[in-house]
DNA sequence: CTCTTGACGCAAT
DNA sequence: CATTGCGCCAAGA
């Protein structure tokens, strides 16, 4: 059950499921907010990365639902989140993830975390 | 304490 | 498919 949770411990969390993300395929905020038991928390997931980008975790494989990159400009630069997911063949077309909808990784169906 | 902002999400129109 | 509005919650001004 959602009480209230520690800063430190929420980011503990979320890096945990984003370190699991695997190459190739990227989630969403919203995704990993229920995933870790917080859906009302998809905002704070944006905050917890955009304050964490220079740890070596693929910040990049976060996008929002509709597979957009709005977190590009939290990036060393606006192109660089695109590079690395091209890099990892996958799609990028006007800031939007092409083919979507088989890239997704949903962590609480593909995955089973333990809290 | 109030108001604004933000790597969000979803239903309604 | 494009827009709008509202709910959510933490942080900073």
């Amino acid at each position: 059950m959602s009480q209230k949770i520690n800063k430190d411990e929420f980011r503990a969390l979320v890096f945990e499921v984003v370190k699991l993300i695997p190459r190739g395929r990227a989630t969403s905020y919203g995704a990993i907010a229920r995933a870790i038991g917080y859906s009302n928390y998809s905002r704070m997931i944006g905050s917890v990365l955009a304050n964490s980008t220079e740890l070596d975790i693929p910040a990049h494989r976060v996008v929002n639902n509709q597979g957009y990159l709005s977190g590009k400009n939290a990036f060393e630069t606006p192109n660089k989140m695109q590079h690395l997911l091209e890099s990892e063949n996958i799609l990028v077309i006007n800031d939007k993830i092409k083919n979507w909808g088989t890239v997704f990784w949903d962590p609480t169906t593909e995955l089973k975390i333990e809290e």
